[in-house]
DNA sequence: GATTTTACGTCAGTCATGTTGACATATATG
DNA sequence: CATATATGTCAACATGACTGACGTAAAATC
């Protein structure tokens, strides 16, 4: 370590943590993506694929819209990808039977086999993180992580015993001072 | 794998778990890039160029081999993004002048300015959620991240204490992929 | 000193993924 | 019946990645 002149500087330090997690998010995203690209690119798809695949595999009979909301992207976009997901068998879509108008969306076989292999590659490098850092370490790298994230995703991740009375009254923790 | 459906099943839980922290990591960087990207919209840029500003920021005199490597891009794609930021004033060439081959990277001061703008969003948000989760949740936070990328990309992120000799110890094994 | 390698740039084409905007169709709901 | 909703589609465009080929200056090596 470099031994800082005039003093410890907690304000250098604090600033160099910041990048460091900055820094830490992009390699690691990165490389936490890159091997489905690559089984990806076998089948002609790329990562706008995997997403699909994933949240359809995730809550079966979703409807459209709703996957939109997930991914956050225009139904033209959705579209081609779709599209060619269904078009190759790897997504089944049947009309709602509550409401006719909506595609419900499923894997096929073909598809959740996919979706398994892909899944199965990150589920592994997320499972030896966590192996190799501890069980104390994934608390905090969900702590963390779930306040990165906007508040408004921070519903998906709420803790299972959490009560939320009435709707969300999310701000979980007031006291963070340290 | 087998489901079982009878009693807690911890393997379910640990799967349940697991894609927990896939799809943490899908939203937390989406919104994590979300602010900047909205901020280099108004330049005409792109999250490249924040990239690229945000490392030749990071690491002054930069050569354009060596972002190449921290990018993991081509040439070809890092030519236009770069091309347009000294274009229009922000990034700064100089020939090295151990090696006149080389073109030293570094921001001018209305690069330096706009790298400023968009790290302070994201520092704020990482600095926020530091706060909120706590400093032991910072160490989990870092243990896991860091087991999540590729080995090769660790060296980076090396503790302080740590018992490499020889001061940078590079050993950047790491080839261009694909 | 000649040759080869390196660092960098550039032209040209392609692909994947996102965007807007406009319009169509079927169904639900008032 | 009128209108809103769920979905789809056509068209045009921007960004950021890729490959391949070629060029030029400087360094390194034989």
């Amino acid at each position: 370590m470099t031994d800082v002149k005039s003093g410890p500087n907690p304000l250098f330090l604090r600033e160099e943590e910041l990048r460091q997690a900055i820094e830490l998010l992009f390699f690691a995203y990165r490389d936490f993506t890159a091997e489905p690209d690559q089984i990806l690119a076998d089948y002609g798809f790329g990562r706008a694929h995997h997403r699909v695949i994933y949240f359809v595999g995730r809550h079966p009979a979703i409807a459209v819209s709703e996957l939109l909301q997930i991914l956050g992207i225009t139904k033209q976009s959705l579209s081609r990808v779709l599209g060619q997901l269904v078009a190759e068998g790897f997504i089944r879509q049947r009309p709602g039977q509550r409401d006719r108008r909506q595609r419900l969306l499923e894997l096929t076989e073909k598809g959740a086999a996919l979706e398994r292999q892909l899944t199965e590659n990150q589920r592994n490098r997320v499972a030896r993180a966590f192996r190799e850092a501890g069980a104390e370490a994934v608390e905090g790298f969900r702590g963390v992580l779930v306040n990165i994230m906007d508040e408004g995703n921070r519903a998906r991740f709420a803790p299972p015993d959490s009560h939320a009375h009435g709707s969300d009254a999310p701000s979980t923790s007031s006291t963070g001072r340290r």
